[in-house]
DNA sequence: CGCAACGGCTGAAGCGCATCAGTACCCCGC
DNA sequence: GCGGGGTACTGATGCGCTTCAGCCGTTGCG
C-alpha cells in the first residue's frame, strides 16, 4: 500500500513549513502567490489530498453528512424515487468534496439512535432528513445536537408543524441578504472559514465575532446570524404537495370524474397528511360530498397498493378514478379484474417513472424533477454548513402529464 | 451543543490514566476486569462514543466502507435491487458499528476517482464493488491501493477474470484449474479454501477474528497484522448465474419452448456475458439453434427493455418465450400489443419483486434473496478488515418460482 | 533473601492537520 | 537611524485516540 503524502511531504519538497503548506492550500493569508503556486504544485505533483481524519480532527468538518432512511425495505422501492434523489444529492456533495452517508434503518427511533452515533463519532456535519412526520421528535433532537440539518419535503407550515423554524424570531424574510447561495466561492476552497458547530462551546475563544477580515477570496463575515445555542434551526426544501394535489384534482374533476380515491401513503407522514388535506379541500372547494372523493392509506408498499386498489373497485359504487404512487400496481391490478383503462377507470401516478410510461395504457403522471429536489437539498445543506442561514426552499411545481390513462369516465356513471 | 466526552473525561472520572481507559474499552489487556466494569460503567454513563476521526486519525481503521454505483441515474431503478442490496448490507455493517459511504457516478472511470480518493483521505477501510466487467481496471486499481475489497455477483472464473485472486505471484499453484468454469460448480460455498489465498501478509491476524470493536465482549486485539503490501486480493460473492439461466431455459424448454429471447442488461458487465454464455451452453446441450435461442442487449432502462421487447416481438417469427430483468416493462408492452401472456408469449423475471406478483398474469420470477446477497457481502468485508483472507462465497442458488406467465407455447408455433 | 517475571498501570509520543503566537525582514515616515 | 506597521513565514501546541516504553509492587523460584 502505498504512503498517503502528507503536507510533510509537500513541506520539505517546496522547501517551506508546514503551516506554510496549510495556509496555502487553504486558501488563508500569509504566503505570497509565488509560494502559493509553488506549494500548489508540488501537491498536485504528489496527488495529495487531506487526510479527512486528521481534518475532522482538528475541529474543522469531517466533510461528509448524513441521509437516514427509515422505512421497512419493501416500501423502499417505491419507483426508485429514492435512488433519484440520492442521485441528485451526490451531484452537488461530491462537485463539493463531500461524502454521503447512508444508513437504512427500521423505524424513527433507530433513525434518531443513528444521529446521536453520527452525532457522537463526530462522523457528520449535518444531515439530510426524509420523511417528515405531522408528530416528529427528529426536529428537536437535532437541535439539541446542534447538528445542521435539511428536511426534504418539509412542511407547508400547516400549523403544528414541527420543522417550521418558528423558534427564536429568525427574522422573516431571507436577511443577509449578501451571497446568496449560489455556485460561486470557486476552487478555492477558501471560505472554509469557522465551522457551522455551535458558537456556544466557542465563547471563550476571542468571544466576539470578531473572526477577522477577509483576507483573499476568503469567506465573508455574514455568519454572524449563525449563533443560536443548539446550532440553527433545520433548513427546508419542499414541493407543494396542496398545489399537486389540487392540478390532479381539478384535472379529474374537469374530465367528469365525481368518485375519486387517492391511495394514500403512511398516515404518519407529513406530505401524506398534506395530500390529504389538500384533496379534502379541494373536493369540498368543488363541492364533491367526502364520501365520494377521499383518501385510504397503504404502507406505499406495491403489495398494499395491490390490495387497496382491489378494496376499493369491489365497492358498491367504486370510484371512477384513482390517483396514487404505486400506480403501476393499480393499474397491473385494473388489467387483472379486467376493468378498462381509461374505459371505466382513470388513473394517475404521482410520481412518473419510465415504467409509467411503458405501461399500457401509459399513466397520466405527475412529472416531477426529483434528481433536482436531491440537487436542491444538497445544495441547502451546503448553505447551512457554509454558516448561512436557514431558509425555506421550494423545489420546482409538478406538473401533470395527461397521458393514456385519464379520460372521462363511463357515461352510465 | 453539548460538548462530547472524551477518555481524558473519563480517565478524571473513574481515577486512572487516559491510557488505561483505552485499554479497557477496547477490551486490550494490562487492565484488571475491576478497573475495566469501572470504567466500562462511567463511560456508559457519560454516553461516550469513541470519536471517529481521532480513531482513524492515530492509525486505526475509519470504520467506514464504501460503495459506488457506477451506473446512469435512469437505469438504477431495475425493480429496486440496490436498495434491497443496501439494507441487507446495512443490517450487517450498522451491527458492526461500520458506516456506509455511498456514492453514485456516472462511469467506472468516475468510480476510480472515487476510490482513489477515498484511499487518500483515508475515508473507507475498504469497499462494496458492484457490477463486475468483463474488462475491469477497478480489480488492479483496487489491489495497488491495497483497499480491501468484495466483489458482488463476483466472477465464476470463466478464462479473463480480472477479479479471479490469480494476482502476480501469488504462490503459483493458484487454485485456479480446479473450479470449473460454466456449467458445473454447484452450490458448495466450499471453495473457501481458496482463500488461503493471499492470506501470505497475514499469517497472525487469521485465527482471532473477534475483534469486537470498543464495547463489551472485549474482542483481543489481533489488528496486528493488517499492513501488507498491496494488501489483500478482492474477495468475491457470487451468485450462480450460469446455473440460474440453465434452470430458467430448462423450465421454458420443458413446456415446449423453442424460440427464446433473453433480454439481457449492458453487454460490459460480467453477469450479463455469464448469462448470455449459460444460455448459449444450455441451448447448445438441449439442441436448439443459436438463431432461435439468443440474448439481445439493453442498458437495463425500463425504456430499453420495451423496445427489445416490441423489436423481437414484431420479428417474422417472434420468440414464445421472453427471459429479462425488466420483466414487468416487457410485460405491459405485450399488454399493449394484445398479445396474450402466457397464451402466446410466455415471460421469466429475472429477479423477483412485489411487483411482479401483482402483474396480471402474475410473473413466473427468479426468487432470490438480495438483502441476503447484500448481508454476505458485508460480512465478508467485514472478515477481510479484522485480517481474515479472500474468500470466495456463492450465495443461495435463486429459485424459479413458476407463477401464471409462463404456459406452454401456443400449439401452432 | 535476592532476583526475575509478571500483572496493572502511567507518561509520552505521534497520527496529519489547523491555528496562533511569534520571528525575521522590509518599507515608510520623521 | 529608529520606531511603527506590514508582510511572509516558522514553531509549537492541540484535537482525541492508540500504543509503546517504562515504572512499581507482588509473586514465584532458586
Amino acid at each position: 500500500m502505498a504512503r498517503r503524502p502528507t503536507i510533510k511531504d509537500i513541506a520539505r519538497q517546496a522547501g517551506v513549513s508546514e503551516s506554510a503548506v496549510s495556509f496555502a492550500l487553504n486558501g488563508k493569508p500569509g504566503v505570497s502567490e509565488d509560494t502559493r503556486a509553488r506549494i500548489r504544485r508540488v501537491a498536485r505533483e504528489l496527488g495529495w489530498q487531506p487526510n479527512s481524519a486528521a481534518r475532522a480532527l482538528s475541529g474543522e468538518r469531517s466533510g461528509a453528512v448524513g441521509l437516514v432512511l427509515a422505512r421497512p425495505a419493501h416500501t423502499l422501492g417505491a419507483e426508485s424515487f429514492f435512488l433519484r434523489l440520492v442521485s441528485g444529492i451526490q451531484e452537488v456533495l461530491s462537485a463539493a468534496g463531500t461524502a454521503l452517508l447512508l444508513q437504512v434503518v427500521e423505524d424513527v427511533e433507530a433513525e434518531c439512535a443513528v444521529y446521536r452515533r453520527w452525532w457522537a463519532e463526530r462522523r457528520v456535519d449535518g444531515v439530510l432528513v426524509v420523511d417528515p412526520r405531522t408528530r416528529d421528535p427528529r426536529p428537536a433532537l437535532l437541535s439539541r445536537l446542534g447538528l445542521p440539518a435539511v428536511v426534504i419535503g418539509g412542511g407547508t407550515g400547516t400549523p403544528p408543524d414541527p420543522w417550521q423554524p418558528e423558534g427564536p424570531a429568525r427574522h422573516g424574510g431571507a436577511p443577509a441578504g449578501g451571497r446568496d447561495g449560489a455556485g460561486g466561492d470557486t476552487g478555492a476552497p477558501g471560505g472554509t472559514g469557522t465551522g457551522a458547530e455551535g458558537a456556544a462551546g466557542y465563547a471563550s475563544g476571542g468571544g466576539a465575532g470578531a473572526d477577522g477580515g477577509a483576507g483573499a477570496g476568503g469567506g465573508a463575515g455574514d455568519r454572524a446570524a449563525a449563533g443560536t445555542d443548539g446550532g440553527p434551526g433545520p433548513a427546508v426544501v419542499r414541493a407543494d404537495d396542496a398545489r399537486a394535489m389540487t392540478e390532479v384534482l381539478d384535472h379529474l374533476h374537469g374530465l367528469g370524474h365525481r368518485r375519486i380515491v387517492h391511495i394514500a401513503g403512511l398516515p404518519g407522514l407529513a406530505h401524506t397528511a398534506r395530500r390529504v388535506a389538500a384533496l379534502r379541500a379541494e373536493a369540498a372547494r368543488l363541492g364533491l360530498p367526502p364520501g365520494q372523493v377521499r383518501s385510504v392509506p397503504t404502507d406505499y408498499s406495491d403489495t398494499e397498493g395491490a390490495a387497496a386498489t382491489r378494496r376499493v373497485l369491489a365497492e358498491p359504487e367504486p370510484p371512477t378514478a384513482l390517483v396514487y404512487v404505486m400506480a403501476v400496481a393499480g393499474s397491473a391490478v385494473a388489467a387483472g379484474l379486467g376493468i378498462p383503462v381509461p374505459g371505466r377507470l382513470s388513473i394517475v401516478a404521482w410520481d412518473d417513472s419510465a415504467l409509467c410510461r411503458v405501461t399500457h395504457p401509459p399513466l397520466t403522471a405527475l412529472v416531477r424533477d426529483t434528481a433536482g429536489f436531491g440537487r436542491l437539498a444538497a445544495e441547502e445543506l451546503l448553505h447551512l454548513l457554509a454558516g448561512g442561514p436557514p431558509r425555506v426552499r421550494e423545489s420546482e411545481l409538478p406538473r401533470l402529464e395527461p397521458r393514456g390513462s385519464t379520460a372521462p369516465p363511463p357515461a352510465a356513471y
